[in-house]
DNA sequence: CGCTGCGTTGAGCTTCTTCAACGATCGTGG
DNA sequence: CCACGATCGTTGAAGAAGCTCAACGCAGCG
């Protein structure tokens, strides 16, 4: 069955038997969204949770004056809106496909019985969780404790992680989404980065990214020196 | 046992049998701190997790420069601390005594054993991560979204509920703790008390607050409205 | 060809922080 | 019991960081 197959390959699943994985599919809703699609919005009824088998989603507050800011981006295998699976019942944010995306929906009640019956599959919601926790605290900590050059530097430096460690690489969202993810706007965020390409610390062309100075961005992200 | 006895008051026990409690109960340490104390710090080794008995626990960040962001702020029946039993091995926060508290103090790998055995304990720790991530969703939104006074606005109407939506009240904790919690400084909060007052929002008079103007604090936290 | 969305740049302004000084309160030790 | 220091809160003046508003270039696409 192809369902099973993608499932087999999400962390969540982890250890689960072929015969679990069955179980788990037939209560999996086959998704499809285009491009700038809303999949939910904040406050909408909370009736079960996601995980992104391809495309990407972005998950995000607004505020009254349309102030975005992105909480989180998961690509395939990571499954999102489970706080409302757990603990009262409505979606605590919007989220909405950043391309096509294909998603399997779990309907909660189903869900919450697999879990019920399946101590392992608890104990990777638990981690699966718990990981959310650490990301949102680092969140917290950018916004409270670090200024916007700080922020990117550390996002570069993610990214550079990401792609191996190298010191060439491309933006992977576009940079007003880049700047809505680091809590600023796009006019700070284009300053920046010119400010660090006259600086030496990075070469930037488009989407292109290339680090020049890797401890000069550490130091940045760190907080221990000024653009 | 008078361990059991504060166990069967945590919200994380609820629905688990005398048996299951004294199980819980044989791994528990119960723990002293004095006003001021550290409990842990950033990255320490994440060996177990915390249940708050008495007193109050403050988790926070700290920049480089010594600016404090407090994530969360724990009373009674509160359990912290519980990312690193479940993903990674280290604190991602430090955490101090606001006051002398009393702790108990639940060792990973025994609790862990537990939660395997136990799906109502699973459940439990699903629904209480599940409100800490929502908590969190929410303070990010404030950061990022918010200006100072509508974070405060917030704050105090928040109190206002807790305590059973009456118009006035006592701050819960000191100015200068409520400044790092709404991720600004003491000189700040107290100018915009100021201003809350001069524009009769609110009558402060040390940590006695009075609410005025219900509706011009939600306007201000909704953000419809400047000081 | 013109439109639309994205990114960039400049000027001005708002918000918040920094630095410094000062008053009040409280607990402690003389 | 008073004096002292420490902590906390308040206030003022100056400065920095980031936002708003406006204009413009550029690419992709109908």
């Amino acid at each position: 069955m192809e369902i099973r197959k993608h499932l087999s390959q999400v962390d969540l699943f982890n250890g689960l038997s072929l015969q679990e994985l069955d179980e788990i599919a037939r209560i999996v809703s086959d998704k499809e969204y285009k491009k700038g699609e809303l999949i939910f919005s904040d406050g909408d009824d909370g009736i079960g949770f996601y995980i992104v088998i391809s495309g990407r989603v972005k998950v995000f507050k607004v505020s009254p004056d349309g102030k975005e800011q992105i909480m989180h981006i998961f690509g395939p295998g990571h499954p999102f809106a489970e706080v409302p699976v757990f603990e009262g019942s409505c979606y605590p944010a919007n989220a909405e496909a950043l391309e096509r995306c294909r998603l399997f929906f779990f309907p909660k009640k189903g869900f919450v019985d697999l879990i019920h019956a399946n101590p392992s599959l608890a104990m990777n919601m638990l981690a699966s969780l718990s990981q959310r926790l650490k990301q949102f605290s680092n969140l917290i900590e950018a916004l409270s404790l670090k200024e916007v050059p700080g922020r990117l530097a550390s996002y570069l430096l993610y990214l550079s992680d990401k792609n191996g460690s190298i010191d060439e690489f491309e933006l992977d969202i576009a940079k007003s989404q880049l700047a809505s993810f680091l809590g600023t706007i796009p006019e700070t965020l284009s300053r920046i980065f010119t400010k660090m390409g006259s600086k030496e610390l990075i070469r930037i062309n488009g989407p292109q990214i290339a680090i020049l100075d890797r401890t000069g961005l550490e130091d940045l992200a760190e907080g221990e020196t000024k653009l």
